[in-house]
Parts: structure tokens; C-alpha cells; sequence
DNA sequence: GTCTATACGAAGATAGAC
DNA sequence: GTCTATCTTCGTATAGAC
């Protein structure tokens, strides 16, 4: 087998945002990719908390590519960050959920502190782009923390009532405030 | 022992709030409130979900009325709101979250339907109390949805985080757009 | 209502052969 | 790199005595 471990990472992503991180078992993430029993304690030496912080860094880092390919203006900089989310209901039909925030809410300790720093980067990163698109900086600080909160409570709360009604709401709102960001009166 | 049910429900609350769905085990339950081990099957029959529904009621419960003793305008039941979510922060000092959050990102089945009437029961009520407050029906629906997700999302990425930033960068933007909300535009 | 004992399975982890 | 076997711990749940 070759490409064994991003396919378990990957696999293990998709289990923490389904099934949260006591569903993201070493028996759910064999059996979802197929990956050669023997290998676990090969591929993660530290076991199940390697794997879980792998996941959190794969999904940071593809959410972050995302991100630097959008248009700098507060508008397109929210409609992209928000379609992120958007997609990932849709494709799951409303079952998944955030990966970091099924760590955030179950773990303690290091695992914990990793996914507290991912997002971290992701507010940084949001602020960053959002000055760029010439917001001011503490402005552009507060938006994008209220961004990932919001979209994040709203994705929970589309998951547990098995509609999108929250997260389109909520969506509408964010993306009217965005507005008011980009044109301050 | 009397009233052995409540205790094991409110420390049932305080475990999912702080270490999640898996932490709340009857063994850590027992521990923290000193109740008898013969007792857990004879006070839920049904066993674990039977608890955690109770737990999720409780919180729920007390949320609605501690929402219903504010004021009826805009600033002072987004404030109201908010202050739930802050004291619960300060009292953990930053190491419990939302129990209900807890159960979203990691039951399926009857126990997720669970956590997500609880949403929507938040969500009408603070609509109401909106609407009561002279808000729109529609704009009120949408405003306590995105109250309700930013405040979660916040008290997750503080926790995450150990700090109070996050959710006091959210409270501040909640607030303002109250003051929206109160004098349309 | 509460006790003990126990069955059962799942999960994380390790050892050593191939 | 992958295999099997095994160990330990933990969590849920049941049975039957007191």
C-alpha cells in the first residue's frame, strides 16, 4: 500500500467531524480506509494523539490554501470563508461538522492547545487578508474572530437540527456585516 | 441519599460541558458527586442517553429562565445572553464550554435530535422575546440564531484557546448590532 | 434504593514474527 | 511495513442479594 498515512489522516479528519473524536477510533479510521492494520503504531508512534493533531494540521492547511485564493475585499474574503462550510453541509448532508471543533470540545491537554492554535492561525490569517482588503486592523481582528465563531455555532447547530435554516441565517447576517465593513459610514 | 437523581443530573451537566460526551461516564459522574454506584440504573433505566437527555433538559431549563427575567429590549436580552455564556466561562475559569454543544459534535441517533430541539427551543424563545422587544419577526428569527451561534462558537474558541479574547471580541460586535437592531436604520 | 459481582465489548497500546 | 496476538483499562449494562 503506498500513500498509507495521509489516507488515514484524511480518514481520521472525516471521523472527528462526523462522529467527534471518540468516533475517530483506530477501528473507524482502518475500516474507512482501508489502511493495513499493522502499520498504525508505524505511521503514528505516539498513537491515536499523532493522528488526531495530523488531521487538525491537514485540515488547517487546506482551509488556509482556500483562503489565500480569494479576492481581497471583506465581501468575497466572507462569502469565501463561509462557502467552505456551505460545501461541507452539503456534501455530508448535514452530518459533518468542524474537525477542530469536535477536538476543541472533547479534548484537554495538548490535543486541546492544537486546536486552540489552529485557530488562532485561522483568526490571524482571516485579519490578515481582511487589512489587505483594506479594513483596519482591529476591526479586521474582530470580524474575523466573529466570522469563524459564528460559522462555526452555526454549523453545529444545522448539524443538530438536520437543516441548514441556522447556518443560512447566520450567513445572511455575516454577509451583510461584511458589507458595512467594506463601505464604514 | 436523597434527590440522588438531580445531583447525578447537574454533575452529568458540569462533565459534558468540560470534558465532553465520552467524559461524562457514570464513573466520573459517580466520583464528582458522590453518589451510590447500585442507584444508576435504578434512577435511568434507559441508561447513558437517559442521563445525558436529562442533563441536556436541565441546562436547557435554566437557560429559558434566566432568559425570561430580562427586560424586553434588545440590548438587555442580547446582554442577558451573552452574560450566561461569560459567567460560565469565569466560573470554569475558560476549562467548561456548552453541554449542548458537547452532544452536538459527538452523539447521532435520538441523542443528537435532542440537542438540536434544545437549539431550536433557544432560538424560539429568544426570537420571541425580540419580537416582544419590537423587532421584526423575521429579523428577530435571524438575530438569535446568530446570537446563539456566535456564543457558542466563541465559548468554543476561548476554551480552545485559554483565553478570554475570542468571546469578548464577539461579545463586543453582538452588542453593537443589538444596538442596531434596537434603532433600524 | 442500594449493594456486589460480573459479563461484554471497545479502545489504546505493546511485543515479536514475517 | 505489515502481520497476529495479547494486555490493560475503561465504559456500559445486567443479575441477584440485601
Amino acid at each position: 500500500m503506498k500513500d498509507v498515512r495521509p489516507r488515514m489522516v484524511n480518514g481520521a479528519a472525516r471521523l472527528l467531524a462526523q462522529k467527534g473524536l471518540q468516533g475517530a477510533s483506530f477501528a473507524e479510521v482502518l475500516e474507512l480506509t482501508g489502511a493495513p492494520r499493522g502499520s498504525v503504531y508505524h505511521h503514528f508512534p505516539n498513537g491515536k494523539d499523532e493522528m488526531v493533531t495530523a488531521a487538525l494540521d491537514a485540515v488547517s492547511e487546506a482551509t488556509l490554501k482556500r483562503l489565500g485564493e480569494l479576492e481581497r475585499t471583506p465581501v468575497a474574503i466572507t462569502g469565501g470563508f463561509l462557502a467552505l462550510w456551505s460545501d461541507l453541509l452539503d456534501r455530508a448532508k448535514l452530518t459533518a461538522g468542524c474537525a477542530v471543533v469536535a477536538v476543541s470540545v472533547a479534548a484537554t491537554g495538548d490535543l486541546l492547545d492544537h486546536a486552540g492554535a489552529v485557530f488562532s492561525r485561522w483568526t490571524g490569517h482571516l485579519a490578515g487578508l481582511l487589512t489587505e482588503a483594506g479594513v483596519a486592523p482591529a476591526e479586521a481582528a474582530d470580524f474575523a474572530t466573529l466570522l469563524i465563531s459564528a460559522s462555526e455555532g452555526a454549523v453545529i447547530m444545522s448539524r443538530a437540527q438536520r437543516s441548514r435554516e441556522p447556518f443560512d441565517r447566520v450567513s445572511r447576517l455575516l454577509t451583510a456585516e461584511s458589507r458595512r465593513i467594506a463601505s464604514p459610514s
